[in-house]
DNA sequence: ACAGCCATGTAACTTGTTACATGATTTT
DNA sequence: AAAATCATGTAACAAGTTACATGGCTGT
């Protein structure tokens, strides 16, 4: 839905063409969002499919101009006045796979989390690193989404120690019963 | 992908069948994430099209029991074995939402941030009575998913947060700007 | 002439997801 | 007998994404 709803609010500044959509999209995100052209295009062909752009300008142009519909209008107005909320269940892959590595007694959660922590700093201490390139470029967009990753992926790691100590908690519990009634046999 | 790889992980502890799939997985994520009974089927077609699980039992059996193969185990075997790596660009849609806002002037940033912020701050709010609750349970899927989900919201606000006093930051500077030399004309 | 960008588009495919049809078995 | 649950499946669509085909225009 982003995609489609990005474009929607770049034509909501005024008429373009695909190949400008691409340039704007990429330069508002500071050049780290890199669309591919095709996809401009499939997304507006749609986006006319549900009547939110229709194609505005000169006839007789080569290039094709399409401008926001009324019903376009409204959704984007839409789309900045509602927060976005986050689905229930979250779709997180990094969740689920802990969730389900938990269970599976095959398989060595411990270390799922510490390859997935270790991971993670990594990219941490790249983001850090462009970071203070950007603070000098004074690139509001790029600064502000180096921002948000940072700051996901320390809740990442706060996260994986937090199940970490879960496990230690629930373990020396287990452990315990085993040694004071026998626990399960 | 993951849902994918879910029912694969699930597979790997022994052969199933679809309606059992459901179950578990619902189970093993402490409910919290249920799913469409027709998506485990169609997801097992495709796994049995991609050669990643195959029809395993007795024939004469009404239901259609699926095991793992071993391309199968060696692709469940590899996402546990591998991190789980952030997509560059984020797939996020607030960064994108807010970034482009930003560059809009005709649209309201303050505000898109205010509102964000008020609609995560009362779900991190839900997330906390549930966890509340969830503790005495002792159900640790279920607590693990909610210690994500509120590590999240805090993360994104203390993002909002830092939109809001670069947002200002900017201001001034150009507030200043104006006043020193006259500004942009 | 050739490289490179501007510009448009289509075909094909993936995952996720829902709505619907169908019937057997179990519980009330 | 009716309701609920078990169980399997199909059709259809949305959204994202890539690879490819095509041609004009510009600078060297």
């Amino acid at each position: 839905m982003s995609m489609k709803l990005g474009l929607l609010a770049l034509l909501s500044d005024g008429p373009t063409h695909g190949y400008q959509l691409k340039h704007d999209f990429e330069s508002r995100t500071g050049g780290a969002w890199l669309l591919n052209v095709g996809q401009v295009y499939t997304t507006l062909q749609r986006l006319e499919r549900d009547g939110l752009v229709a194609p505005a300008g000169d006839d007789g142009d080569e290039r094709r101009v399409f401008g926001i519909t009324d019903a376009g209008r409204r959704a984007i107005d839409d789309w900045y006045a509602e927060p976005v909320v986050v689905a229930a269940p979250p779709r997180d892959e990094l969740a689920i796979k802990v969730l389900l590595a938990l269970a599976a007694d095959a398989v060595d959660v411990r270390g799922v989390l510490q390859r997935q922590r270790t991971a993670t700093i990594e990219q941490l201490q790249e983001y850090t690193r462009l970071k203070r390139q950007a603070d000098t470029d004074e690139e509001l967009a790029w600064v502000l989404l180096l921002d948000a990753m940072i700051l996901k992926a320390e809740a990442e790691v706060r996260w994986l120690d937090l199940c970490e100590a879960r496990l230690r908690r629930r373990d020396a519990a287990a452990d315990a019963t085993t040694k004071t009634d026998g626990g399960p046999r």
